[in-house]
DNA sequence: TGTACATCAGTGAACGCGCGTTCACTGATGTAC
DNA sequence: TGTACATCAGTGAACGCGCGTTCACTGATGTAC
């Protein structure tokens, strides 16, 4: 199979966009996330994303470093979007705190659904939040939304029996991905599950938020 | 930098092992685990797997048909690794079931930390159970030996409030994965995290057994 | 408003490299008689 | 116990390919005056 793109950069691309790109940054990130969604985690390389952003092989070096580098990014963009989806849900009007974790567990599976490369590039993609500042920033915002769910739905309970608020935020974490990223993903590495993944996380959250005493029991 | 190995197989590694290599099959599951684990979950060839185990790198093509049908037997001998570990920590003597299931979570986690190679294969590779009859066997396996733990769990409470056991089962398993994949990991991916990950699986699991009744409130 | 110039963000050719895969081959092993 | 032969499990050379990366370059844009 010879490689022919089927439209080369003097043809639409180029007549579209002319010299200059525009955003090819952004273009990139977008490419390497398609082509991850499209081939698994480890199906992308520089030079088909460029093909894909209608580049020549070397114009992604304007940008990034290396592959790595646009990994980071993809991360990155995946922390941010993430982070919106928690925030979008959480500030729907007129919820309870619980409804209000709840739908932040259904964004959290749904997030997982519908873009599992961000979530593989972001979370198995051995790229820790610690080599790059702003990915940090928007992975702790993403925690932190989680946080503050967690206390208002703890405020609730009375003082006596109120729980250590980090520990039960970093559970609820815990328990969301561990359904998301077994049950509840968007790729090949879905597993059968007994129940749809958000019924299996709204009933593990209710067990556990009446094992910590902020639900009646029963 | 030129390609040249270090020991090629006419020296030392034919010497050893004459014309047959004895058991090419696990040698090359075995380098393809190291490779993974010192590159990352990309980070390796057929033809990097032939060099470490000291074949040409044809001779792998005897015994897997392509790249992917090795990883599926690196996330094959996961599993089975995997599955016995678990099973290891329940028949340990004289343990209570829920010392049992607390051990067996130790192990869960003890698993991610120390192959992360391994757990990197079974879950986040995009390869499915359902790809191979062994593999979804040994999956099955694992599973099924924490649900029994579970099921143990559960018989000591009153009849009336026994929780569903694969919902359960299902829960606990979720949960060990999220804070061995966000948490308990041995690679570059791991988080930072308020407790050890031993001590937040335990406090977790303690919190809901509590929630599901199977366990005294306070 | 116009022009000169610096800077930015692309091009495209070139390179060396290792990979995946095929092929005819050959050494080692097991077995029938 | 010895020999012939089939089968198994390797070799090693060869190939085409796409990748990563570099380089001198050039078109487009923004700005100082």
């Amino acid at each position: 199979m010879r490689y022919m793109p089927v439209m080369s950069p003097s043809d639409r691309n180029r007549a579209k966009r002319g010299y200059h790109h525009g955003n090819l940054r952004a273009a990139l990130v977008d490419a390497a996330r398609a082509l991850i969604a499209e081939k698994g985690p480890m199906g992308f390389t520089i030079a088909e994303a460029a093909r894909l952003a209608g580049v020549s092989p070397s114009a992604p070096y304007r940008h990034f470093k290396d592959r790595d580098a646009l990994i980071v990014d993809v991360a990155k963009e995946g922390f941010t979007r993430f982070a919106d989806a928690l925030e979008a849900a959480w500030s729907a009007p007129s919820l309870t705190p619980l409804q209000a974790l709840d739908a932040q567990g259904r964004a959290y599976l749904q997030f997982a659904k519908e873009e599992p490369a961000f979530f593989s590039a972001m979370f198995e993609s051995g790229v820790s939040p610690g080599v790059d500042p702003d990915l940090r920033r928007e992975a702790d915002r993403a925690f932190n939304l989680l946080a503050r769910a967690c206390d208002a739905v703890a405020a609730g309970a009375p003082p006596e029996r109120r729980p250590p608020a980090l520990m039960m935020a970093t559970h609820i974490w815990a328990l969301s991905h561990g359904i998301a990223a077994l049950f509840g993903r968007g790729d090949d590495g879905r597993r059968a599950s007994p129940l749809p993944a958000e019924d299996l996380l709204e009933s593990a959250v209710a067990v556990y938020l009446r094992g910590l005493g902020v639900l009646p029991t029963d």
